[in-house]
DNA sequence: GTGAAAGCGCTAACAT
DNA sequence: ATGTTAGCGCTTTCAC
């Protein structure tokens, strides 16, 4: 299907050659001034019960609705949306995310719209500019640029902006993250104290300042504990399950394969399970990021609770606007759940 | 030139005493006319290279952008944007349903904003008069209404609307949705089959159509196999994993506990894995909704590719407006994928 | 390449 | 309880 003239979105009205209605038709249609129509239909006192009833049978009639550009120009009020932003909507991570922002803006009578920029950098603008120009009560962003430098702007236009998991780069902006290098730490150190001397790594793509950092803290890791850093046991760039699965593979196909694995997210973590399926004596695993049926799996993770991870995005957009305000990151704790899998001693 | 005040758009009027800027201001400042201004920014042909960057410039320091219901409201074009209505954020059926959604959009050109109706009523119809108010492409939407007589006035106003995953009910609607009868029905000879005869059902909210049709289909696949209907092995309503967690286990702690398990979404599949996850000889078990772990776990499940899904709902909502156009609904088919699970004969 | 005037559909302010 | 008028901020003529 790639039929490049689409319809629908030119066709404002209901039936060609069939005008939009304006309140103005309402009013008509109705017997009264136009006023009188727009108070009946905003549900606002002051209208006699008979004149609203013609007035919302004349709009259902005519199938008119409120034109909300005109309103919102006409009243000059922001709208009560909150604009999460996020790169990938089918990525449990942010599903969590994106329920602790709804709850938490619930509190505030505040609306979210969800929106995904795949993670190009092209779509994210687009995206951040529309939410700038209708006038967004706030954005939270999970960017997927390396220099956030062009999002000045947003704040500049009087728009609130969080980050959120990716630490800003190049801008002062509020921003809410992971404790990555602390939760990376603890991994790896589990893995070393059990006595594992040949610890893989397997990420997700380096440009995610998340799997830098990951990515870092492991390195550091293995220097503080006297381990050397064997590049055959670092893979990165594993985008998807599928492509971390192989990634697993190839390691444990090595001639002196891994006897524990670090697996840098979510994704990653899926992808190594599936490579673990058949295999009798599968190494020790420890993930990032929580997972709902890593209990079920007997799955060592490390992560954040990420419905948290919104409250807290909601609380930053919310106090910008509270007086002068100094942008500031905070970093949630990552805890690590043993489950199972992150205790298994080396072979 | 980035220090100005930007406060947070909760007040409909910014700080008092620093008027919002207007395109007027920009011109003024850039020493050019209004419409020159506009023109300007809007990347539209027919400027001096020099004016351009004199009007950015003006725009960058006053902290102008370009409020969208204005243009909206000059332009009356419609947004080029799809709404999609779920009932839960953290829900991975909503997830891949998301990203079909997405991805056939961004083929049309058209962006995606998702929002969720947390299964209220009052929310869900919020968020869809606000999208009708704003004249959306069209709006995809998983109700959480019984019965959608009210939403007949969406269509009468000129936004197109297709219902997913929930069949309509009391309208004439376009609908994309899983053939539930077939997916059951499947999954039950198949534990008939195998000599199964006590086969629970386990479900959610009996509100939901798709549960109301597994539920139908499971009892009909009994009837038809000529096994009776035990009403100490059907268990409705469990809304979340933990309670349907609970309701298997009190179905594992019968005198004559069940010998298969049928479970009639995701949800109630990954609590039936936390129910079984101790057991020796758990019965077997078939579960509504693919999931990713369900391989890794051995999982025979049932159920549509949610992603197709989302692309036909896509595909519906763009025929609308091809003239003339019969309300249909679509029923996807929903394959058995067995895994092990399913497969374990009786006790 | 630039500008002046008109008006999109609605609501605030002030009538009555 | 209802009506009149003005104008929100922008883009569309149509002029220059």
């Amino acid at each position: 299907m790639t039929t490049t003239h689409d319809d629908v979105a030119r066709t404002p009205a209901p039936r060609a050659g069939h005008r939009v209605p304006t309140l103005v038709d309402v009013a008509e249609a109705a017997g009264v001034s136009i006023k009188t129509a727009s108070r009946a239909l905003n549900g606002e006192p002051n209208v006699a019960d008979a004149t609203r009833g013609r007035v919302r049978a004349a709009a259902s009639t005519l199938g008119f609705t409120l034109n909300s550009a005109a309103s919102q120009l006409r009243r000059g009020t922001a709208v009560r949306t909150v604009g999460l932003v996020v790169g990938d909507l089918a990525n449990p991570f942010y599903m969590g995310l994106a329920t602790g922002v709804e709850h938490a803006l619930r509190e505030h009578g505040l609306q979210l719209t969800m929106a995904s920029s795949d993670e190009d950098a092209a779509t994210e603008h687009a995206i951040v500019e529309d939410l700038v120009h209708r006038r967004a009560t706030g954005i939270l962003l999970v960017s997927t640029l390396d220099e956030h430098g062009e999002l000045r702007s947003v704040g500049d236009r009087g728009v609130p902006l969080v980050l959120v998991d990716r630490a800003p780069s190049g801008i002062e902006a509020d921003a809410v993250v992971i404790d990555n290098v602390a939760g990376t730490t603890a991994a790896i150190a589990g893995f070393v104290a059990r006595g594992h001397r040949r610890i893989a790594f397997v990420g997700d793509l380096e440009r995610l300042s998340p799997q830098r950092e990951r990515y870092a803290a492991y390195a550091a890791a293995l220097a503080a504990a006297g381990l050397p850093l064997d590049p055959a046991l670092v893979v990165r760039g594993s985008h998807s399950a599928v492509a971390a699965e192989g990634a697993v593979r190839d390691l444990l196909a090595l001639d002196e394969p891994p006897t524990a694995v670090f697996t840098a997210n979510n994704r990653v973590t899926i992808g190594a399970i599936g490579a673990f399926r058949d295999v009798a004596h599968p190494p020790a695993l420890v993930g990032f990021d929580h997972f709902e049926l890593a209990d079920a799996l007997g799955i060592t993770t490390v992560g954040a609770d990420t419905a948290a991870l919104g409250r807290e995005a909601v609380a930053a957009l919310l106090r910008r606007g509270d007086g002068e305000h100094v942008p500031a990151t905070r970093a949630l704790p990552a805890t690590l759940v043993a489950r199972g899998s992150g205790e298994r001693a080396p072979a």
